[in-house]
DNA sequence: TAACATAATGAAAGCGCTTTCATAAATAAT
DNA sequence: ATTATTTATGAAAGCGCTTTCATTATGTTA
């Protein structure tokens, strides 16, 4: 593969100016540029990125942690993440932390041991003190769905509150009263905001929250499950749930079958998230649409135009509104 | 951060043997390495990897280029071959083709303009020809789902035709004899392979294979949809449905419940991938497991041991045995 | 046309490491 | 103890580029 000096003795000029075609940030004049660029064309010169990283102390590689690889969240997110960086010719590496905080931490660790010029994190584990610290390191990084105050301008969230209150009024206005709610863990921000939004909706129809037809889940299918049996055997006297993601609203759909409800004629399920699958369930899945790609892709142009001065002058959003997208699972009481 | 300057003068020893140390190759005295080793931890010191990529010209990345990001297909290959590159302390660069030609050469361009060591490829649309001529250019790169014969060590599939075998069969032990049959797009090599298959176990049964009861998707929801539609126009006598695809298999569901059928009781749907959703649709997908990880984990191997000579013995698997995955949409006909 | 300002180009150092080759130290053989 | 052999270490070149600083070419003004 042919170098710069190659490209510098064809063209008949020095090392320094091909440098200067290259990179195109200083002027050249128009005659050397046109016999610069027929040599590279000549030799069919391709710059040698890790060369440029060395001399140039920029890797143009950003490292995406997301805290679960596996499963349909990301995958969205990631697309478009990778289609944003490559359009600016920056590298995208990924690393995943298995959703605890030690291996987020070591997915950090090792990106930034790839050097890389900038991060984007969606990390579902480590403190906020760990992320304010990298900040003060003076390493880039922006957030997706995550919020910290200090750091708002790079964080890129939706409104969980918001969701979380959506989807409770389009329950509430399809005509049930009786609603159960299954949470996430109550450390995870995310799942407290839902939370939020779903009491604040009950106390404009001026129901109260009843604890005895909430519970705890994790998160995962399982937890749905599990909850909903719980639910069930405290007070069976309910005719929608809501739950504050899709993986448990699917938990929920399979208890509900056992414990011999029929869906949605007398029990009506609500998500958090509309993932891929939520079209898939039957009933199809009422939820509230995340735009976790939209998150990605503000976060991606964040890094582009703070770390890479990339001067697009589009509007970045930080905060999303989401959506409660109605499907056959929510049943109208008439 | 420290350079090796700073480590080999703190330790007193010469940048060569500090590199020696670091590299663990050649051998050092154990009282050097001591002082060595010391001395970096003194200094935090951690090696700069693009400058060892320059001098050493290896890069230590590993692209991965899968044909689509998005959607539930990926995402777990992904995370294991992440997983398994990271452990060996490679990086891995993802690039995505949008599942066309042009963009699949686009991100194999990519990535080889990062200068990575090796590929991992998972494409649908590229030639065997351009693969070759890339393995010519000398190229390493491993293959998942698709097999080259030329280069059939580094091909990493499952078994399409034993799975299209398996699927019908199953069905046809169900007590089913009017099947239809919905095949993927048939340029691709996969597709034909389900086909074969399909068609293999119906003779055993002494069927014939009936083309009223077949009809070519494009692998998509939609495609599934119409699919069922058109085969029900042609022919309306049959009690099972084979997909050649889970999404396919989803659709087909969609369709027939607007027929009038009713799942499992009337129809019986079959899918091919065992994605994530095919247990949270209603009823639950029969589907054929198709080991998509593993596969992944295996190229990620071959290239370790290939490109880095990681001498791991552990023996590759090159074509995968599928496995038929029974579960509710499968209807037993006593 | 002389004197100056400005734009374009080149020379050379340096980014942080690996690796070859030569040399010094340690060990074995006589 | 002396030489031959092996092993550990160091000096220095070089990987392919960027960037600073100095220099030369070009353009402008009086």
């Amino acid at each position: 593969m042919a170098t710069i000096y190659e490209v510098a003795e064809l063209a008949k000029v020095s090392l320094a100016t091909v440098s200067r075609v290259i990179n195109g940030n200083v002027k050249v004049s128009p005659k050397t540029l046109d016999k610069v660029k027929a040599a590279m064309d000549e030799l069919g010169y391709r710059p040698n990125s890790i060369a440029q990283s060395l001399a140039s102390n920029r890797t143009n590689r950003v490292g995406v942690l997301v805290s679960e690889l596996s499963g349909p969240f990301f995958s969205n997110m990631l697309s478009i993440v990778e289609q944003e960086l490559r359009a600016a010719g920056k590298h995208a590496i990924i690393a995943a932390g298995h959703s605890d905080e030690k291996s987020e931490k070591a997915g950090i660790e090792f990106l930034l041991s790839c050097r890389c010029d900038a991060l984007i994190l969606h990390v579902d584990c480590v403190s906020d003190e760990y992320l304010l610290e990298l900040h003060r390191q003076d390493i880039p990084f922006s957030i997706i769905n995550h919020r910290i105050e200090a750091l708002s301008d790079r964080c890129f969230t939706v409104d969980n509150e918001m969701g979380g209150y959506l989807a409770a009024k389009a329950v509430l206005a399809a005509g049930h009263r009786k609603i159960a709610y299954i949470s996430g863990p109550s450390f995870k921000e995310d799942a407290q905001l839902r939370l939020a939004g779903h009491k604040r909706a009950l106390a404009e129809y001026n129901i109260e929250f009843n604890e005895a037809l909430h519970c705890t889940g994790n998160y995962q299918e399982e937890g749905g499950k599990e909850a909903l049996h719980t639910i069930y055997q405290q007070n069976s006297d309910f005719t929608a749930v809501v739950c504050a993601n899709d993986e448990m609203a699917v938990g929920a759909m399979f208890s509900a079958r056992e414990l011999g409800f029929s869906l949605p004629e007398t029990l009506s399920i609500a998500g958090f998230d509309d993932l891929i699958f939520a079209r898939y369930t039957y009933p199809t899945l009422a939820t509230v649409h995340n735009p976790i790609s939209d998150m990605g892709s503000m976060a991606a142009k964040w890094i582009l135009r703070e770390v890479y001065n990339n001067s697009s002058s589009e509007e970045l959003i930080n905060v999303f509104r989401p959506e409660f997208v109605t499907r056959r699972s929510l049943n109208l009481l008439s």
